[in-house]
RNA sequence: GCGGGUGUAGCUCAGUUGGUUAGAGCGCUAGAUUGUGAUUCUGGAUGUCGCGGGUUCGAGCCCCGUUGCUCGCCCCA
């Protein structure tokens, strides 16, 4: 081994902050359950064309993002950048077209080649909801509100504002999209280097280019709203209404723009100012065209993701979940350990979460004990064995007593 | 893919205009206390100064390259 190190933009997840990652897990696990989406769990890799196909070509994350890799049968695979083309194929995979609607939630590793940067890796974890199947705009509504409560479950609904936009079906988006070009194109020596590309392959990312003289541009640009056709206004309009009556704040962004190509209505991101350049902690859409692009018979589609290392970094510290605190068994000799080991099992088949103080001196394993977080330490000695005792320490307060085994867990228990 | 900052002990960091054997605190460890932790006292070990080359009588310090980390851009959770 020459290098001891990970791969660079991947992690360890260990301590505090695997105790963050489990906090978080359980209470997205908790909350989507409470809207009866279902756990899906697909394979980390999908045929590189899964993604391809759906994403599209020209999307960043196809053509630079991607760990695509052939596997010793020839087999053109790719680690999964993102959680809905995966769930997409799964569903037609397993023919649940007939079983409409379909909702889930998953929770697994994501992979995209970037540079690494405070709240982006290259191997990072999200958690996924998708609603398939429901083309009105209740699906839209709950999502957001599963989203919603998702957030203010870890205590960060006051960090985070909810921004929404709606890109429209695809008749309003295909009038907007040749308005935008035809306005950006009158300015194209002002407009950024980068801004010139996107005109080419995506004018609507013009609108949320950073770069000063773009901004400038973008100020009198046509607004979105002005191209919905009827069918998308309404659409918008019953969106909003129930996020007013459920008493969700949200803030329009008409410059919103999603990534990748198969959004359509709905669109928006929860944000934080909180962490650096990586603002969006959770994000999603709706994206009816998507099944058909993938080869299916044409199905309504609306979910999203949340990253779970930006949201580690936000969690309020009393949403994350206590340590457990064990029991610890020392054996005070040796000729007591096997006595204590079963001291120790028996706590355990009775539920008791208990470890072992396994070596060094007396002075030792009750040191470790303490940092173990323990909350009583059992030392098993010769001496109490003969009288069929234990001695049990509280290490809270340092008391200690003798207890007969039999009245152990009894005592234990009542202690806890 | 592009641009900036940075790398000394497990951790947080000192280290003079380049000058002998590279330091502190925390943590770790041994003992005081061979059946008792979080307090105290006394000892001990921390290390390829990221790596490779160069300049120099001499490099942790200067120069070049490289790599990791980090921040920003692109893009995204």
């Amino acid at each position: 081994m020459k290098k001891l190190q990970p791969v660079r933009g991947t992690h360890d997840i260990l301590g505090d902050k695997a105790l963050r990652f489990r906090s978080i897990y359980e209470i997205f696990r908790r909350t989507a359950e409470k809207y009866h989406h279902h756990f899906i769990d697909t394979p980390i890799f999908e045929f590189t064309e899964v993604f391809r196909r759906t994403l599209g070509d020209t999307s960043d994350v196809v053509s630079k993002e991607m760990y695509v890799f052939e596997d010793r049968g020839g087999e053109e695979l790719t680690l999964r950048p993102e959680y809905t083309a995966g769930i997409a194929r799964a569903f037609m995979s397993n023919a649940l077209t007939q079983s409409v609607p379909c909702k889930f939630y998953s929770y697994g590793p994501i992979f995209r080649y970037e540079r690494p940067q405070k709240g982006r890796m290259r191997q990072f974890h999200q958690m996924d909801v998708e609603i398939l199947g429901v083309p009105n705009v209740q699906a839209d509504i709950e999502i957001l509100a599963l989203a919603s409560d998702f957030l203010k479950g870890l205590g960060i609904g006051q960090h985070v504002t909810l921004e929404l936009n709606s890109l429209g079906d695809s008749e309003s988006r295909t009038s907007y999209r040749e308005a935008l070009i035809q306005y950006f194109s009158g300015f194209k020596k002002d407009l950024s280097e980068d801004s010139l590309k996107r005109l080419e392959k995506n004018p609507m990312r013009i609108l949320d280019s950073k770069d000063e003289g773009d901004r400038a541009l973008i100020v009198n640009a046509p607004r979105i709203a002005e191209f919905y056709n009827d069918y998308t206004k309404g659409f918008f309009a019953d969106v909003i209404a129930g996020l007013d009556s459920f008493g969700i704040e949200y803030k329009v962004n008409d410059r919103l723009v999603r990534g990748l190509d198969y959004y359509s209505h709905t669109a928006f991101e929860f944000t934080t100012d909180q962490l650096g350049a990586q603002g969006t902690v959770l994000a999603g859409g709706r994206y009816d065209g998507l099944m058909q692009q993938m080869g299916g018979p044409e199905t309504a589609g609306i979910g999203w993701a949340a990253g779970m290392e930006r949201l580690a970094e936000l969690i309020a510290a009393d949403k994350i979940i206590a340590p457990i605190r064990p029991i610890t068994v020392v054996p005070v000799g040796t000729d007591s350990q096997n006595a204590a080991l079963k001291i120790a099992h028996d706590l355990r088949l009775a539920g008791f979460h208990t470890d072992m103080g396994y070596s060094g001196n007396m002075g030792k394993r009750m040191k470790r004990a303490h940092k173990s977080n323990s909350a009583f330490v059992i030392l098993v000695g010769e001496d109490e064995l003969t009288r069929g005792a234990v001695m049990v320490k509280n290490l809270d307060n340092g008391s200690q007593e003798e207890i007969l085994l039999d009245h152990l867990q009894s005592y234990i228990s009542g202690k806890l």
